[in-house]
Formats: structure tokens, sequence, C-alpha cells
RNA sequence: GGGUCGUUAGCUCAGGCGGUAGAGCAGUAGCCUUUUAAGCUAUUGGCCGCAGGUUCGACUCCUGCACGACCCA
């Protein structure tokens, strides 16, 4: 990489050449900072500028230097570290030997200062470097200091370079961490146990999706990438843990858009002796505590709409859903040739083969979905589409089941668990028999699953939240890959 | 998978009835010890995404490809 003819690369190359002439080791680790640059300028920002003249204010400091106002025997650098930034000052006459030194860096660079506190004409809040210790010579430049990395395609690939420069990509990160220490917290308030259950699966199972295939040399056996952990999950129930809950990615072999990354997060629970209304208000609570530990209040902006998280949310049938938002009579609704006839116009992709459920499923996707904006429950999904959830006490076609939508976004899955072995074992069957018709999402036939089940799965509520999608939401961006540290790309 | 648009200096962007390209920032040289996108003077820097075609001549027009963005499915 280095090799290629850039003479501002070579440049710096030189400055590093000159830097080891000096004497000076380019890549120093001996020097550690004692603070970050933040709780510098949030200690003596309101300490006036003549009484911060006559208290020791001596601090050993380090980043990355983000912009140089050079005045020729005296210059202003703009450090960044990841608490945020802090000005520093060089003078000549004050670094005197080092001032060499001074001169060889670029912006970019990776520096230790010692120095003292005291503020600009401006009252900015600066360090007086009395000593510079170079940490680490940086021998690309920067983007431009004033638009920054605007590249979409560069932003996801050098993603380090968009955290250098792009301040509003950072607060993006920094908000998922909080948005998934929080969950962790209320999760284990409630409870719940933390555990890790396998990514590598001999069977494909818990979700409908295409999975990512792989090979173990040592049994010389291919294997998936899970699409969901649930079957686990519901194991460790079996075995006693009553409430457990995972926070980790999932891999689907699947197209690529706005809100779709191949590998993505989620967190699914499972709580025993509870059904799926529990999960309604459970998941209630949980947007609750999100929003009030974010300080976002109950209504929020995201692209564009003004969302409400008022409680409670909004609750509607699949059915009634499709009736009264996707304008469908009865008729239709109940013919399937008709529901054929329309996903066709509708483009979905679906043929005579295709489940009455399943086609619905599209139907609600095309002319449901798109009208969902404010947090809306869907409950009772059609058994035949809903392998893994229990059957409705009043109409066995329907499912105990619900997906929560906002902003036209899936958000969460999840219904009373299926805990009967001899049901779920035609489920299986069933599924297996849409395989053989061709449809590739359906799941595979779990041996063991049907033995736990044998055992004995309390009654248990499970759901599953995308947590991309959610922290979307949470940070107000419309792409899944801006929310993604490294989104998969071409 | 389909459509639309984009790809020009390290970065952000202009431009062109077809005649080998410009600015700002960054860099370099100089002046400047309280700047805030610092300022002033001078200046270096380009396979105009890749391949082919049309043409006396293509960065510009045409075709294909790659990658990306957005829209649709």
């Amino acid at each position: 990489m280095i090799e290629e003819e850039n003479k501002l690369i070579k440049r710096r190359i030189e400055k590093l050449e000159e830097i080891k002439a000096l004497g000076i080791d380019p890549y120093y680790n001996g020097f550690s900072p004692e603070y970050f640059l933040n709780d510098i300028l949030n200690k003596y920002k309101d300490i006036d500028s003549e009484k911060l003249k006559s208290i020791n204010t001596n601090f050993k400091i380090a980043g990355r230097i983000i912009s140089i106002r050079d005045f020729g025997k005296a210059a202003f650098l703009k450090l960044k570290d990841v608490s945020g930034t802090l000005q520093v000052y060089c003078q000549k006459n004050v670094l005197g030997e080092q001032y060499a030194l001074y001169k060889k860096l670029d912006v970019g660079d990776i520096i230790g200062i010692e120095g003292n506190v005291f503020k600009t004409k401006t009252q900015e809040v600066t360090i007086n470097a009395t000593k510079l210790h170079l940490l680490t010579k940086s021998i690309r430049p920067l983007p431009e200091k004033f638009h920054g990395l605007q590249d979409k395609e560069l932003r996801y690939r050098q993603r380090y370079v968009d955290l250098i420069v792009n301040d509003d990509v950072r607060e993006t990160f920094f908000k998922r961490s909080k948005i998934i220490a929080l969950i962790r917290e209320f999760m284990i308030n409630n409870k719940f146990l933390e555990v890790e259950t396998p990514m590598l699966h001999k069977l494909v199972g818990g979700a409908a999706a295409k999975p990512f295939v792989t090979h173990l040399n040592a049994l010389d056996i291919d294997m998936y990438l899970r699409i969901a952990p649930e079957l686990y999950l519901k194991r460790l129930v079996v075995g006693g843990l009553e409430r457990v809950f995972e926070i980790n990615r999932n891999f689907r072999n699947e197209g690529m858009d706005l809100k779709h990354n191949p590998e993505f997060t989620m967190m699914e629970f499972y709580c025993a002796y509870k059904e799926y209304n529990f999960l309604l208000d459970f998941t209630e609570e949980l947007f609750d505590y999100l929003l009030n530990n974010l300080d976002l209040g109950k209504k929020i902006t995201y692209g564009g709409l003004e969302i409400d998280f008022s409680r409670p949310f909004k609750r509607i049938k699949f059915i009634d859903a499709l009736k009264e938002i996707g304008e469908l009579t009865d008729d239709i609704i109940s013919d399937k040739d008709q529901c054929l006839k329309l996903a066709l116009q509708l483009e979905k992709k679906v043929d005579e083969n295709t489940s009455h459920a399943k086609i619905l499923a599209e139907l609600f996707d095309a002319l449901v979905e798109p009208k969902l904006i404010n947090p809306t429950f869907v409950t009772h999904y059609p058994v035949e589409i809903s392998p893994l959830a229990k059957k409705n006490k009043q109409d066995p076609l329907f499912t105990d089941r619900f997906e929560l939508f906002i902003a036209n976004m899936e958000i969460a899955n999840g219904f009373s668990e299926l805990n009967d072995p001899f049901d779920q074992k035609e489920r299986f069957i069933k599924q297996l028999e849409e395989r053989n018709k061709g449809d590739e999402e359906a799941s595979m036939y779990d041996e063991d699953y049907i033995v736990a089940l044998e055992y004995g799965l309390a009654p248990t509520a499970g759901e599953g939240i995308g947590i991309d999608r959610l922290v979307m939401l949470l940070t107000n961006n419309t792409s899944i890959r801006d929310v993604i540290l490294f989104p998969l790309m071409k």
C-alpha cells in the first residue's frame, strides 16, 4: 500500500526519516496520558483565567492532531481523543529544542503533551505545551478538515477514517453501545440470565430464512451459520433456566438493502410461565426504559416521520390489519386464488405452490407494513407461517403471536411458545413439505428439539428484537449500514 | 433481480457545442507568538473508475464492465 505514488505520503515518509535522524522514535510507546481531553476541558472551563495562573495545572495528555494553525514561532494544535477535543499551544521559546520536532508533525499524528492549562483571549481552555512526545507518526493524509469524508463507500470500507473525522458517526456508535447496555441492564433487572448459544448449526431452524453454509473439516460435514438462536434458547428453558436472553449475531443469506445486512444483531429472550400478552407489555416497558434513559421523550423524529411511543401501542389482529389498513375484503382474504392474483400484480415472488398464509404475509408486507408508522403490535398470525408458536385457543388457524412494527420496519416478533411435542412434530413435518415444494426458507426437522419438548417445556413466552433496526430508530439513521461499524460491502 | 444517477488531485467539489482540465482544503517555500474552516504571498500535484468503439483527435459521444448511492421488486 505504501508504495503508492502519492506525493503527500512520500513527504510524510521523508519526515518520518527526518524524525528518526533526530534520534526520536516515531512510534514511541512509553508515554501514558493521565486524563481524557474532555476531563480537562470540563474541569477548567468555568475557572477564571486569572485564577488559572495561580494554581498548579500540569497535565499529561495525548491524542491525534486534527488541526494545526501555525504562526511560525508558535502554533495551535487541536487534539482529539475518545472523549473529545482539546487545544494545545506550542511556543518555540517554551519548547526550545523540541520545536524542531513540532515542525515535523502533521495533521493525523498522535502525540503526547505535558503542559499547563490556560485560557486564550476567546476563553478556550488550552494546554500550553512544555514537553512534546511523538507517539505515532501518521503517513496518510486525513480527509479535508471542513467537509470530512463524504464518500459513502469509503466511509463504510474505511470506517476508521470515518470515525476519526465524522463526529456524528462516533456518536451513533457510542449510542448503540449505550442502547445495548441498557437492554442488558433491563433484562438483568428482570431476572433474565444472559447466555450464549451456538453460531454453527447442523440444522436450520428458528426462523424462515436461507442460511449460509460452511464446512467443518474435523467432521467433514457442512454446517449452517445460525439464522436464529431460538431452538437452543428454548432447550435452556427446558433445562430450568426459566428466563434467558441472548444478544448476538444472526446470519441470513438474503438481499441487502436499507433495512437488511446479511449479519445482524438480535436479542432473543424467553420467559417461562408467561404468554404472549405479557410480551406486549414487557416490550412497551423496555421501550420506556430506553427512551427515558436516552432522554428522548415519548415522541421521536425518524427520517422525517414523527413517532409516538405513548403507551399502550396500537394492537391489531393480522387479518384485521389486512382489512382495515390493507383495505382487503373478507372475500379476497379467504380466497387463495384471488390472493395469489393480487400478490402477482404486486410483483411478489409467489406461485401456486405458495401456501395461502404465506401469500397473505406477502400481501401484508406490500399493503400494511408501509402504513405502520407509530408502534403497532400486529397479533394472531396464521399458523402455517408460525411453525413454533402456540395455536390460539379460540381459533386454531391462528397463533398467539405478534410482530411489532415501527416506522415501516419489523422490529420485534414474539409468541407463546409451542410446547406440545406432538403438535411441534406435525409443524416440522409441514415445514419439510414446504421445503420439498421448493421453499428454501422452511425449517428442517430437529429431532433433538422434539426430544427436549418431550421432557417438557414450561409454558413460555419468547421474543426477538432486531437491535440494528432499534438503533436506527433511536439514532435517526435510515440505513442499517450507518449503525453497523463494518457493514458488508461487495 | 430491474430502473435512475454517480465515479475528475490525498479530501470536498466545479467544468466541458469533442481540441490533453480548475477551485478550496491538504502539501511545499516564505512572513507571522492568542488562532477558531486563522491570514498574506508564491507554488507542486491528475491514466478525468476500467475496457472497447466512433473520430484526424475522447476526460467529454456510444457500448460493455466494476464499484457505489437512491428508487422499485
